[in-house]
DNA sequence: AATGAATGAGAATTCATTCAT
DNA sequence: TATGAATGAATTCTCATTCAT
């Protein structure tokens, strides 16, 4: 009586979803969640209004997902780094190129979902804690011994900050960065690692 | 036919104004720009739903209005920083402290603002040309004969940046940033001038 | 800041919510209560759609508004009976036609209602307590002391029963009754009080 | 291009037929007809939704076959009574008690059809011609002869309104009822052929 | 015949905006 | 000018029905 797992179905249905998904990414990173109706991520998906609600239960759900795949997208990829190490420059240059090579793609999805991030106090807590809260937890990890002096949890936080302050001035309408964005990991390194200024 | 410029009407209508504009920053940082009602507004306001549009055309109006009055604030506090000049790192500092001053209180209001910012095109460019643009141009006059090296552009924008993603990561609820944000700008003239990692 | 009682006001209010719950009580008894649509209570009543919304919170309120009317209704008047004391047979004549009185014209009401009722939970349990409980304890209390052989709950339930069947009889479509129902008081009373069968 | 009329192609279909209708009467005694869907009725017959159009061309047709199940199994077994006479209050007494034999099993599908008995006048119609009609016939018949000054058609009316406003009495919440439902017969009985009041 | 995903019409509800008082 | 009731367009979501497999 329950669900039995048919292979062929799972794949139709995940098709479906990514469908879905593809065509909401693109319609909330045009005009915002609000904005966004389900009639038009449903004509843009190339589907009726209500076959969306056979794959999410909801507007708000579909955000979520859009949301949980940048999650997916962003931790499976990230453990790459982690085995490298060499002087710490070079490898925070080389992790910045990684980070900055997920999320650069991702970008208009940034601008899909930040603002119902900033607004959504639920949505806000599980994305500071899936995402954000980890990612900070690694940088502290890494700085952990280097240097007594400093405030870590600031420091962590200010770089972190940096290359979101980045997607976001970029998001902003900065041309500069989206023109030099290969540039960007060395200039950082530089900032942070060289006394430059 | 012609409008009399009645001085005391023109003090009372900007009251009115900053009355409502007061009330939908509050209710907008609350709630996020779309989840905001006219009625709420002029409910916190304590004025009738129609009064508020005696003085705004729309309710996009209001929020340019909010914006606006953001900017304001913003270009003319910012004169003050400009004559007083030391070493740079001190004067980083100094700058940091009195921008940050100024954006921390605001930080809330920025939760309302961005989230169209990013998504309003039209908004998008105003706020870029009249608040980012300058703000960066600042920057560039700045670094531009300290060290030829450099990427300015990029290392302006990577300052800048800075500061507006640990603005963001307070709003995505990261509780260390609000906390501490008085040791901010030592921590990051120290990152930014000092080889400390 | 609060409600200021405005007689004035509160007449208009007044004259606006009956405005609706006649028309919701026409279009309910036409369609039933689902197939009712506001849009068709709005157009009935002569407004918008959305002044509904200004005077009921929602279509089950209105529902909830019609069937509080009909109990305001049959309390207000259920009192002149109780007084009057005669025979049992006298009374209970008396009784049934200033019940019939109330019942008749509101029959299409019932129609609207009892749908309704039978289905949703919460409703009827509402309308069990304050309408029908209270009914049934003052037959039970009459007939207390009449005759000791008697079952009187069911005796009772019985005599309600007959006036509630009659009613649905008529509005399953039964022309005899409608046609004849001044002379049911007679009949019931001869029925109940007579050995006639 | 004819239809074959295969015996075993008829007992199968009549089978998903009953299966159906057995869900159908379950789950609009539960939700009422409009709350129920089609969705729900094909899970708990455990099939697909769209099987259940293989077998009815909508969903009044099932509400419709309900229906006219729960007339026939009614008229089938009407006739045993009619047989055997004795005196009038001990055949009443014995017609009542096979009346709410079939009626009291059924008291849950009353609730799901009544609703849109009241409401659709097509389903009314049939509904008072197939069995309120033959029904109210047989009664005056009975009455026919017994006492020449009473007025039949309405004291017929009278007692079956009082079988089916003691049936309503019991959806509308009543425990009473439920509770003594076996001296009913003999109750209402007593108040029709005694002098009990 | 059976399936169940897809369809899209339709419903309740919200809310920016208007306008008579 | 201020009011707030009235408006109705727009939106999300439901579900009877269809139809390709």
């Amino acid at each position: 009586m329950d669900k039995t797992p048919d292979p062929i179905q799972e794949l139709v249905v995940a098709a479906r979803r990514k469908q879905i998904l593809d065509a909401a990414t693109q319609v909330f990173a045009e005009k915002g969640f609000h904005r966004a109706t389900i009639k038009e991520i449903a004509r843009v998906a190339g589907i009726a209004d209500g076959t969306v609600y056979t794959y999410f239960a909801s507007k708000d759900e579909v955000l979520l997902a859009v949301l949980d795949r940048l999650n997916e997208t962003t931790e499976r990829k990230q453990h790459f780094v982690l085995g490298s190490e060499q002087d710490l420059k070079t490898f925070f240059r080389t992790y910045l190129q990684q980070r900055m090579a997920l999320m650069w793609p991702n970008a208009e999805v940034f601008r899909a979902v930040l603002p119902e991030l900033l607004v959504n106090g639920e949505l806000r807590k599980q994305y500071y804690e899936q995402v954000v809260a980890p990612t900070i937890a690694i940088g502290e990890q890494f700085l952990q011994g280097q240097n007594e002096q400093i405030n870590i949890p600031l420091t962590v936080r200010a770089i972190a900050g940096t290359l979101l302050g980045l997607l976001v001035l970029q998001l902003l309408g900065d041309q500069e960065i989206a023109q030099q964005w290969e540039a960007l990991p060395d200039v950082l390194a530089d900032l942070f690692f060289e006394k430059i200024l």
